[in-house]
DNA sequence: GATGAATGAGACTTCATTCAT
DNA sequence: AATGAATGAAGTCTCATTCAT
């Protein structure tokens, strides 16, 4: 089935990506708090056409996650095709986690992610469901990766490491040290 | 070193403290963005009132947040008495990741305490700094912790616990699996 | 029963009532979309003083409205108490007709009247009702009225009339001689 | 006098046609606030388009006034054949009253007509008051309709009678007897 | 001529903060 | 000290109108 939207002007698409990426930015920079107008104004539009392109400032916001899930997918698909799963899932999981303070509320956007599975069927939070999935049955069938947790716990201890690491003022080798408790504690247990 | 601060009319004493449980209450339902004008409400006194003790949201913010400190501080020397240093430690983490959902942006509360060290430097929460050291140390002491860490590295992986133990659509077990990583994490490898 | 709303301040009631005063202006002016800054500007208060007195335009405009029927059916209570009922009934309804142009949308308040009977029991539209019903059994009776209509249809014409006088373009004379066909036809047919 | 507006291309001549009918039909149901973007896709056809063809949301109401006036001045024409001039005119009178309701805001339409007899020299209008003026003129040569009244006064009688009956909420029957009273006044007196 | 994206003034509403009572 | 009315900046959203494609 094919969707009946018409593909947009390419002046709209212009302006669209546009103000995703610098709501991404702004959102990054001030929390989702900052105002619709700020984002037009960096974005070099008129307010109206915030509006017409996402008609609720929750529908920006979403949209803003989606994009950055869409990129993580991908992420994941392309560590997906490495040799060793074991290395391919933890360098998925600290690379999300190091990326995290230059965007802020990107836990926000990983949450959810989590949650909307069971409410709004989207598309792309299926595919990234499925990408991080991958990754880590791949992980724990090759024996890198404790067995006894699924994607739900993944998600949450990304979420939260994610969000411990978005705050700036903790240094960046105590992140490290609280990043290497983390990924330790998702190793099996040996001599357990 | 003695504060030159009057000590408050009774009913004034009365009326900050009832503010603070108030408040603390008000934001835990609803977020730190719930009206300053709500917590006036339901603490029986007028909006004056409210700005009178706390000259701005921000404070009153900063209130809660101390008052939280010093319960949690409390809690950590409580259980520094107790005979077993490891379980201490460890009961200590996981009855603040697990209270956490019960009161939204209780990590703001923790992260606050991480940080400010440097900025203001406030009694309550270098009390609240000794409190956990002393529990972590004798826990390291005990053996029942990694070495490698120390009290920031604990107070970011709680912070970041207990935020992605706010999000109350993840399921219970999800969260206990979740926590039970992180606290294996906290374990010394064995058989390294 | 007493309703537990205590006494605004004095400033406040007067900032009640001089905002009721200017609204019932400005709709009249230009018609209940006159925008609530307007309304705030011209009572010389700021726009959260009207908010803080009537939560939402419609609020506003429905206490315009409540207060008109009270005038109204003052007006309607003096007439009964006079010596001929037919006259008073005929006086009322074209007092009110005559003095429809200079506040627009008095024909809004009137239908507003007839309509939430059914729906919003308001004290103020129900002695409105039972005035006006007065006014018309008593001159119904006196043989004044024909006997056919009651209270409804009464509200209907006087809705209807009072709209055809609020366009200011129609010549004096005009409206006389529309309002006395509507007059005429109120009366017992004679000779039927 | 002819204008020197050139012929319109067909697809233009359609795409007006289209508009006026649609705008009648939205003005009708959500009235006159409803939006031009809203016309515009119920009409299948670009916002761009609307404004070509009505420069201005007045230009639009303007145009959908002038539509129904012209029906209904040839609705009076019709009407003006037929044998009985009083019936012909009452039918008239009775037939636009019941039509209101569903043709929210028909009253501005007569009312404009009423008016701008001294502003915009309108053919249409012209046409309209001539043609209820014969209806009158040849009721009241049959004895069917009161002398003392002319054009004017018909048409605030109408502009009233259908603003009341606009409004939905009021019984049909009650309508039927509110109209009953303004038909009874314009007959003339009996027995005076 | 048709299209629809962009514009931006302006409407309504919220809320932290001030200040007269 | 307490009160709560007043303030007004700021936020979200709407919509008539313009203009590049």
């Amino acid at each position: 089935m094919v969707t009946n939207e018409r593909p947009l002007r390419s002046d709209a698409r212009r302006n669209r990506a546009k103000l995703l990426d610098v709501a991404e930015r702004v959102f990054a920079e001030k929390g989702t708090s900052a105002s619709t107008e700020e984002v037009a104004r960096r974005a070099g539009v008129g307010i109206g056409t915030v509006f017409r392109h996402f008609p609720t400032k929750g529908d920006l916001l979403e949209a803003v996650f989606v994009a950055r899930l869409r990129r993580l997918a991908d992420e994941a698909d392309r560590l997906a095709e490495s040799a060793d799963p074991g290395e391919a899932f933890f360098t998925f999981f600290a690379q999300m986690v190091r990326s995290a303070p230059e965007k802020n509320a990107l836990s926000e956007a990983l949450a959810a992610a989590g949650v909307d599975v069971t409410e709004t069927a989207s598309p792309i939070k299926d595919a990234f469901r499925t990408s991080v999935s991958t990754l880590l049955e791949r992980a724990q069938r090759a024996g890198a990766v404790r067995a006894d947790i699924g994607f739900a716990e993944v998600i949450t201890l990304l979420v939260s490491a994610s969000h411990g690491a978005e705050h700036s003022f903790t240094a960046p080798d105590v992140q490290s040290r609280a990043l290497a408790v983390v990924l330790d504690g998702l190793r099996p247990r040996t001599g357990g």
